[in-house]
DNA sequence: CACTTACGTAAGTATCTACTAACGTATGTC
DNA sequence: GACATACGTTAGTAGATACTTACGTAAGTG
């Protein structure tokens, strides 16, 4: 998940997602979209995309075809979200530990 | 928005994030937490997250309390939701152009 | 077969980053 | 004032990373 997060992060990637969000272009039509760098930069950026699951690749003849992976990135928003979920406030409060009891006694 | 994406994609973060999340916590005690890491390796990381918005700071004594920015953090996840935005949809169809019309119509 | 097209991979480099140790600074106590 | 506490900041370092150029490779074309 991190993997993921990590990769998405990049300003560049996040580019190269939305291009392949709801069409499959191939890796040169990606790169020529980006004039200020090489194609095996793009290429490069793929591979840690693909391995972070947030496209998926597929071959077609000499060329390799790519796709976002919507459910990836479903499971990314989600993991945010999860920020504010009621079974991590339990974890929290296992390191809160005595803290709680000083600040606000239960009552 | 980027700085905060890029802020809490590194793990360490994500889990100083937590503690903070719904206690406000001296930095030493955040610190204490991390046994793996110096005090000032925190400090930097409470830096990093203070200038992405992602955790506010408040003074008392000679102390420093931080707390989870919930508000920055929604944000957050709505920057990534809106990868399924039809907004974004519009800008992609600038890139896509013609091909759309050749493969399926996104039905 | 030679040649091209489409692409990944390897090697090298500049920059970023997560960290440690040492130092600086504001606040509180005597 | 001297001293302790709580914390940020600086300088330096090892490792990650985004890029370039050069090379490797698989699939099509003559």
């Amino acid at each position: 998940m991190d993997v993921a997060l990590r990769a998405i992060a990049e300003p560049r990637r996040q580019d190269i997602l939305r291009l392949v969000w709801s069409v499959e272009l191939p890796a040169s039509e990606i790169a020529v979209h980006f004039s200020d760098v090489t194609r095996p930069a793009i290429s490069q950026h793929l591979k840690v995309l693909r391995e972070a699951g947030l496209v998926d690749e597929r071959r077609q003849g000499t060329r390799r075809l790519y796709r976002a992976n919507r459910a990836e990135m479903s499971r990314l928003a989600s993991f945010l979200e999860e920020f504010w979920d009621d079974r991590l406030e339990r974890l929290r409060d296992a390191a809160e530990g005595e803290q709680r009891r000083k600040d606000a006694p239960h009552g």
